[in-house]
DNA sequence: TGCTTAATTTAGCTGATACTAAAATAACAA
DNA sequence: TTGTTATTTTAGTATCAGCTAAATTAAGCA
């Protein structure tokens, strides 16, 4: 599974927010969320698969912590996709300091 | 819709990476892929509310582009991800060197 | 040995998502 | 007008993802 369809779930992305403020048991996690912690278990596997996560053992407990590999196979996409823009640059900033650009509904958009 | 979620589909990655490159109309975006225009729409339409792409109408035609506001809020998810990390970063940097880190299968992991 | 704690796996349900085909919308051209 | 081209919307279907509950695995402790 790709990452971003990792990171899709915001369950997923509560989890790895967590992280980034340092490692965690399986147990710890699920207390900060509403779900059974099997649930919780599941999108670790997830996201362990996607390696935005890694896991140790520590006699019965799972400490998860963030993946250098995910994080940087994200950053990478990202960058390339700013990359493209380069030339474009300076256009694009100056758009990014308009107003607000929420999705103005014209019609009736369900 | 998150753009974590709209990322999450390949079909629509691929929309994305070949917008980088320069505007497309939706018949263009369609040749590219082997589904219908109809599910090509489909997808544009999940980009858009994203704000992961932007259209601009030219005659019938629909010109879709990268919009700035989507990737300027993925580009901020991702750096203050690694932000966090700051502190530990030479130690990621090293690890990043490392072999492969495919996820080794010990168990027999479905 | 059990019992407890921590976590995962499996099974089954339900709602969401991606697709096609067909209908609708809209601009242009004869 | 009527027809053609470009695109979207709607309806319907099939597959997938996320959840709970129950069963399973595994380590530590009495």
């Amino acid at each position: 599974m790709s990452i971003f369809a990792a990171l899709a779930d915001p369950t997923r992305r509560g989890i790895v927010e967590s992280l980034a403020r340092g490692a965690l048991s399986s147990g710890e996690i699920a207390e900060r969320f509403d779900i059974s912690a099997s649930a919780i278990s599941q999108h670790l596997k997830v996201l362990r698969e996607a390696q935005v996560v890694r896991v140790r053992a520590e006699a019965q407990r799972r400490i998860y912590e963030l993946d250098p590999h995910g994080v940087a196979e994200l950053s990478r996409w990202v960058e390339e996709l700013k990359g493209f823009w380069a030339p474009r640059f300076d256009a694009l900033e100056a758009e990014l300091r308009k107003p607000a650009g929420r999705p103005r509904k014209r019609r009736k958009e369900k």
